[in-house]
DNA sequence: GGCTGATTTGGTAGCGCTACCATTCGGGTT
DNA sequence: AACCCGAATGGTAGCGCTACCAAATCAGCC
């Protein structure tokens, strides 16, 4: 009596049946599957008729554990809510959609602790590469992305110690350059109102706060931030309370595009002139900025393509031939428009 | 000579490592990290004395393929940017953090086809579950979620045929309700703008027409669609167009916020009074809804919850004690605000 | 013809874990 | 005393695949 099929396996073909259908050894399947220039044609017809035939599809779990490497990239970002991560991951996603790399992504919540863990979780599946948001990570994480054994790519700034690989653009010099435009057209006023701070909105703080003590109107009571996470309604609440502050507000520039259409909207309500008497300046340039009334002066940065890049790094890494240029600046651009026309 | 140190593998303790540690056999180790309660507390104690001396993490690829299952949730959405599914996302998350599953996301892009390449994908995994959006799979997808193995929920949509269990609520209802209460304040020229066209805005389009039909006032030209992907400025855009061609238009029913949000600002722009002169309903309610000037009337959708009570549904069922109510319907609020306010 | 080296193919031995079954042991039951 | 039963532990044999090495094949060349 034959001994009965596999009692674990739900019944699918496994490289075994396709080897002994097409009449040659497993490993050649295996390689004319992984490798196929390596396998003579006639063969891989063969193979490929007998993989075709019994709807064969390689286990990824058996291939991850036997060549200690999962085909899987992880993906680490704050907030899966956000639109800039969202997009961020967007572009991710596309780059990798034809490759065989599936995708694991972990939800920090904005936290370093929770990165850590994520990481623990990540690491033991030995990933293909790592992604991950930011530069502020623990010593902890930072190790565990060193030891990770795969590329290591950084995403959303740039910085001067990358563990591996970076894509993104500098915070600092996209709040000097909108607080500097503002500057230029003439408000002198300027606030900053930032919700969440987290790194990226501290460093744009300390961008805005530099062009503003360049110029010699620097004041503490111009800066209103919080550590909530930040909405639409709450950029209308902290713009009343910094408008309660200095009476004497003539612009604001807002760490993101949510608190900037707050802002907006109460100017709206509250009747005050837009870009008569306040200025608004916003932080990612979502769609909806240049479809705003009156449209919304921004900094849009290229969150898709950061996503891309940093794929295609990784896969060049991957495949052996790592970028020379480890740092890349994607850089940003300021759109002028009517909410800082004055 | 002693055998070299696995020489695969990166050097990382293994099970046997722990159990040679512990003064046991391998499967007491694996007992005693997967039904403690099997094992006698003494040993259990023994046993993550060891596990914690060496750093023993255990890999989730040997796991998956010595027991034919992952601790992987497969979750297919048709799109990451989208809020909407973005907070579904955020509750499934949110629902996973502290259990041993993994995630594993997938981006359809609202293509049926690309859905089946996504399953044809997981599924060789042996997810422990899948959360699928829509109802509307194509029969293969139908038969590859069938075969899954695998509890599976259908998120977003309530039907009469689940694959398995079901959470969402009816968009058809949601696009009545929205549009009898429009009636109901006293608008007759009603459109309604939907952008995109999924399987879910057609319902809500036929609960428009539905309530539109009973009162009497349907006229095929109020309804502007198009298949183009949903945007602020596409919203501001169809407007323009859904005005030009009915200039007795006095209110729409838009097919998500985005658009209603773009057709409030080209009100703005025109300087068309809300809810005077055109009343405007969005439909999921975003955060910015009820912030937005004026504040705008949508119907409001439970998606973190759709999220969080499908984990919920799929872990009970994994458990073994399968939810006897298997198709859940959390219903829609009509939040009522300025922009509809006759 | 025999040698060399490149190319193609296959066998063996795991990867690290768990399913399945066997064994042991203590404490009832009859 | 023989028997049974459940609880606790362990051994064995894979899960389906690939790394590693060996073997076979085929030029090309002296």
């Amino acid at each position: 009596m034959i001994k009965p099929r596999s009692r674990r396996g739900g019944g699918r073909p496994t490289i075994a049946d396709v080897a002994r259908k097409a009449g040659v050894g497993a490993i050649t399947v295996s390689r004319a599957l992984r490798e196929p220039e390596r396998v003579s044609e006639e063969l891989r017809r063969q193979i490929q008729a007998a993989v075709d035939e019994l709807g064969y599809v390689p286990d990824p779990n058996a291939r991850a554990l036997a060549s200690a490497r999962a085909e899987v990239f992880g993906v680490l970002v704050p907030s899966l809510t956000n639109n800039v991560f969202a997009e961020v991951v967007r572009g991710i996603y596309d780059s990798l959609s034809d490759s065989p790399f599936r995708i694991q992504l972990g939800n920090t919540h904005y936290s370093g602790l929770e990165e850590e863990r994520l990481l623990q979780v990540f690491a033991p599946q030995r990933p293909a590469a790592l992604i991950v948001a930011g530069i502020d990570q623990t010593p902890t994480s930072r190790k565990l992305l060193e030891n990770a054994g795969c590329p290591v790519v950084q995403v959303m700034e740039t910085g001067p110690d990358p563990v591996d690989m970076m894509v993104g653009f500098s915070h600092f010099d996209g709040g000097r350059t909108a607080t500097e435009h503002l500057l230029e057209v003439g408000y002198r006023r300027i606030g900053f109102i930032g919700a969440r701070m987290d790194p990226r909105s501290q460093r744009r703080l300390a961008g805005y706060r530099a062009a503003m003590e360049a110029a010699g109107l620097f004041d503490p009571r111009l800066v209103t931030t919080t550590p909530v996470p930040s909405s639409v309604s709450l950029g209308r609440e902290m713009f009343r309370d910094a408008l309660a502050k200095v009476p004497t507000l003539d612009a604001v520039f807002c760490n993101n595009d949510d608190i900037a259409l707050g802002v907006l909207f109460e100017c709206h309500r509250a009747s005050i002139a837009v870009p008569k008497t306040i200025g608004i300046v916003g932080f990612n340039d979502l769609d909806m900025m240049q479809v705003a009334f009156p449209s919304i002066t921004s900094v849009r940065t290229h969150r898709y393509e950061i996503g891309r890049r940093a794929v295609a790094m990784a896969l060049a890494a991957i495949a052996g031939n790592r970028p020379e240029q480890r740092v890349v600046d994607l850089g940003f651009e300021l759109k002028r428009r009517e909410s800082s026309a004055r």
